[in-house]
DNA sequence: TTAATTTTGCTTGACGTACCTCAACTCTTA
DNA sequence: TAAGAGTTGAGGTACGTCAAGCAAAATTAA
């Protein structure tokens, strides 16, 4: 197998490989008709460009900036070790990454520190986005500049960011419900909500999933007024320690966001016994599965997000494909028994 | 930030560029005392080769073979189709990547494609393995010639093979009964388990996996002895209806190898409704989990897990690190609600 | 027709590592 | 102390593309 190099286009072609290289890098001060000669030739010898040599030549690195809450959700933990995971290793294929950490739920904290890097930025920025006009103005202006945008875990699908990488938060929440309706005996009673913020797209996605099964298919379970949490787990395990005493007939617990070592904390002193699905694989609910107090975590990995994120930037600044089945995250359920 | 290079690695440890790329490509000729003094400088300054330097200055392609069973199930025929896709995409890695179809479950056929290739099988070779000494035998061979070896979907773990890419299955079958255990309301009842072939080790371990689960925590259930389905839609279909219409209080299903389309067509017909857990995402298996037929199907991702074993082969050739948080394959567990 | 402009060719030097050869050096060990 | 083995250095070529600058050719405008 012979590799079909720039050169061999540039032959095939009857040009050279100064001009090959023009219309490889979309250089002017070439011909159209020639442009189309050179675009024939390199289809017809089926010709990949060498990408590894061709970042070798271009003298320059990789620059990607990732912007992600400060927040101390066990989730967000997670991303930012992994950030830094990536960072020790990605050197290796010229990419150079960048983590800034921002007040969590904070729309002009993100602008300012997009305001503040400026160029620094890099060539590609991955944010965990927050529902705000500021925040998708700022990505439309990243955009403009030329830099590449995609959103991280929670989306803002109307700016122009290029990509989400992230679950269907909707698909997250129907799952929950529809396992909860699965486990749950009863002939009836109430079901528990555990949210996290209402400015966190991710979160109400989830919300509306959940919402969406539980009242086309469970008339039999009551979902009681949404506990708003906060994503902290002293917050959280009051307000439910208070819903689980005055509502006795608890069947079920859904807990969509932070803050779950307060449900837990809660649930475990708590003398009923139901069916509960979280987020989030930490220590605890990794313990609590293992217990039986929980039984089911719906997750998605954060390794490979920050992975995809990044592949993602670099196939959007190289004008490469990327390949959708890599890329999709899935929504993981761990049970007792497929705990990694 | 500044690229090291190896030439500073040698500047700092006081040595030639030479003797940094004998130490790199463990060559020989090189002072334990002097590796050390190079190690700890490359540790020092943080140094990372470059990878697109170094795959360009090899000057010869990585050469992977792939031995895959012809069968017809639906899972197989997506693994070969992945390797189809990365077969294309795998070039511009400087990667050619070979596929050779062998008769199912016939270790004698591994064995002869494995001499007739030779030195052709390239520098490394993903095997699906079946139970035989001669399998094991072959493997050890081809280590013993310097060929990487990793095992894919079905282990040889008495084997030399370097690593095993899939998915741990005891675990998978425990995920199963877990499952059902909580599907499944009726106080009393029995279970019926499709049981795929003998002589896959992922089929025995899934087995047991689920029975260690059925017998420790499910006394009111009863397990029916195995049907054996031999992965052919037809036998799994005709089998299993003579066992519906034996045992009216059936209340729990588990197919744990191919031929689901015939579980599906053999639980449609029956009056009976009853939990079900299968593999295999197919088509069929799709339409029946959007019905309600089936509840659940547990999944591993075989483009994944293609290109999984392709990049542990490439590290095991470039004796670099694995990323293990990578490279796991995650046991997927489908319902309705979480479809791609 | 000439002058101005655009297009193309040619050449060269990176980029960082792999892989090779040859010579020179440092130790053993008899 | 000399032969032999093991180490190390120096230097070169190659990989395929990028990024220049300048010369030459082709095209267009005047």
């Amino acid at each position: 197998m012979t590799r079909v190099t720039a050169q061999d286009v540039a032959d095939a072609a009857g040009v050279s490989l100064a001009t090959v290289d023009r219309v490889l890098n979309n250089r002017k001060g070439v011909r159209e008709s020639t442009v189309e000669r050179v675009i024939r030739a390199m289809e017809l010898l089926n010709f990949e460009r060498d990408q590894a040599a061709a970042t070798l030549a271009r003298r320059r690195d990789y620059r990607f900036t990732f912007l992600v809450p400060s927040g101390e959700t066990a989730f967000f933990g997670g991303i930012r070790s992994e950030i830094e995971i990536a960072r020790k290793h990605f050197p290796k294929d010229r990419i150079e990454v960048n983590m800034i950490k921002v007040p969590p739920l904070d729309p002009h904290a993100i602008v300012a520190e997009i305001d503040r890097l400026g160029a620094d930025i890099g060539d590609g920025v991955a944010m965990v986005a927050v529902e705000s006009q500021i925040v998708r103005d700022a990505i439309n202006d990243l955009r403009a500049r030329g830099v590449h945008v995609v959103t991280l875990i929670s989306d803002a699908p109307t700016s122009s960011r290029e990509r989400f990488v992230g679950i269907d938060n909707v698909a997250a929440g129907r799952v929950a419900a529809s396992l909860l309706k699965r486990f749950i005996h009863a002939p009836e009673g109430d079901v528990v909500v555990v949210a996290g913020s209402g400015t966190l797209r991710d979160h109400v996605e989830r919300r509306m999933g959940f919402e969406q099964v539980m009242r086309a298919e469970c008339p039999h379970l009551n979902v009681l007024p949404w506990i708003e949490g906060e994503e902290l787990a002293d917050v959280v395990e009051a307000k439910l320690k208070a819903v689980l005493a005055d509502h006795p007939n608890v069947v079920g617990l859904y807990s969509l966001g932070g803050g779950t070592r307060g449900v837990i904390d809660a649930i475990k002193t708590d003398p009923k016994k139901f069916s509960v699905v979280t987020t989030e694989l930490s220590a605890h609910t990794r313990t609590a599965l293992i217990r039986g107090e929980i039984d089911a975590v719906l997750v998605q990995d954060p390794s490979h997000e920050v992975r995809s994120a990044i592949r993602i930037l670099k196939a959007l600044t190289d004008g490469t494909q990327i390949n959708e089945n890599q890329e999709r995250i899935r929504i993981e359920i761990f049970v007792r028994d497929n705990l990694p």
